[in-house]
DNA sequence: TGAAGACTCCCTCGCGTGGC
DNA sequence: GCCACGCGAGGGAGTCTTCA
């Protein structure tokens, strides 16, 4: 192991440091191979061809190093690394995603692998024991992250203990249940910050409102964030969502109550917000819950609006595939859905009356 | 305040299995 | 051999926290 336990979360997450590791993906590969190159005080290598062969890309590797045990060192070039993110941008990914696997792929080759010239090596050894210590630091969830994308790498490496590595399959689930009660508290907790000064009138309005447009709809911080305000149709209380707006590049509708309908009006009315921006962006959704600790410290996040509304559907005997189309879930497997089960806007909003129609939060 | 880091959520894919 | 089904792995976007 080349790193010290301790010291992957500190190196790496040192974002200067990381952002200037990222050379790593942009370069090509020009300097000789190997040459003189040293890995480990006790280990030298050197080089002693560069003939290209067509066979196992390791034995090749291997084949340009003289060291007493060849077969038990594993090689990463910066092509291969070249490669691994070429497959990315070609499906055209988002710049977050990309980062977030780059940072995945620094750490491994910062914290377990011996860099010569272009060139990564480690050795079964190393990798356990970094695995290990990823395992004892980070969540389940973080662990099969790095499985998934150190397998991929591996395999566009040809290295085979691609094919070994096995994450664990459990993850955590965010199990929080929500009620028309706990979302009652909350606003009046905010009303109490409002009292107090903590909060500005119209911070307050936007965000009370926002929160609670989520709640009735079912829709993600993201997707109220991709919907200008001109877009909401507030007469008939629907939101019409395009390909760019959902989470899963699907259309669909949803609706929203009464009580939320006179909210964005009178917000609207109050203060005359741009109708081009949203109701509310992630930052202004966010940064309450940062800079407020009696909100820090509750259960409730804006991720839990869009739980609320699958939770009080079901508590209220909803239509479970409407409930799916409402919140633009899969229907790939259900065959009801796909097939049979087709609504119009109409009969979709008709359903969501007869479940959401006397929702109130605000007494 | 924005960006990076550390997760979480959930959709899609592929493979194994069992019934016909 | 074909098909339906279930399940786990793979994968990528979303969300929240931390940091400079």
């Amino acid at each position: 192991m080349c790193g010290s336990p301790a010291g992957i979360r500190t190196p790496v997450a040192g974002s200067k440091a990381s952002r200037k590791s990222h050379h790593l993906f942009n370069k090509t590969l020009t300097e000789p191979l190997l040459e003189e190159a040293t890995i480990a005080p006790q280990s030298t290598f050197s080089v002693i061809g560069h003939v290209f062969h067509q066979g196992n890309k390791q034995e090749h590797y291997r084949s340009l190093l003289s060291v007493q045990n060849p077969n038990q060192y594993y090689v990463i070039t910066e092509e291969d690394i070249d490669k691994l993110f070429l497959e990315f941008e070609a499906k055209g990914v988002t710049l977050a995603h990309k980062r977030s696997v780059e940072y995945i792929i620094t750490m491994f080759l910062k914290e377990a692998t011996k860099e010569t010239q272009g060139k990564y090596i480690f050795t079964m050894k190393d990798l356990k024991d970094y695995l290990n210590t990823l395992r004892s630091t980070y969540s389940v969830s973080f662990y099969r992250k790095n499985i998934t994308y150190l397998k991929k790498l591996f395999r566009i490496a040809g290295i085979e203990l691609a094919e070994s590595l096995k994450a664990p399959t459990e993850f955590n689930v965010d199990s929080t249940i929500v009620t028309v009660d706990d979302i009652n508290q909350f606003i009046q907790l905010v009303d109490s910050l409002h009292i107090s000064n903590h909060f500005e009138d119209q911070k307050r309005d936007q965000f009370v409102t926002a929160m609670l447009l989520m709640a009735v709809s079912g829709m993600r911080v993201s997707e109220l964030e991709r919907v200008p305000l001109k877009e909401i149709d507030f007469e008939n209380r629907r939101i019409y969502l395009k390909t760019y707006q959902t989470k899963t590049r699907q259309t669909r509708v949803t609706f929203f109550t009464q009580e939320v309908q006179e909210l964005l009006e009178d917000y609207i009315r109050t203060y005359n917000p741009n109708m081009n921006q949203p109701l509310a962006t992630i930052p202004q959704m966010q940064r309450p819950f940062r800079r407020k600790s009696s909100l820090r410290n509750q259960k409730l996040r804006p991720k839990h609006m869009r739980k609320f509304f699958a939770q009080e559907w079901d508590r209220r005997n909803g239509n479970a595939t409407i409930k799916k189309l409402l919140m633009g879930h899969s229907i790939r497997y259900d065959i009801n859905a796909l097939h049979y089960s087709h609504h119009t806007v109409d009969e979709l909003q008709e359903s969501y009356e007869k479940i959401f129609g006397d929702l109130r939060f605000l007494r």
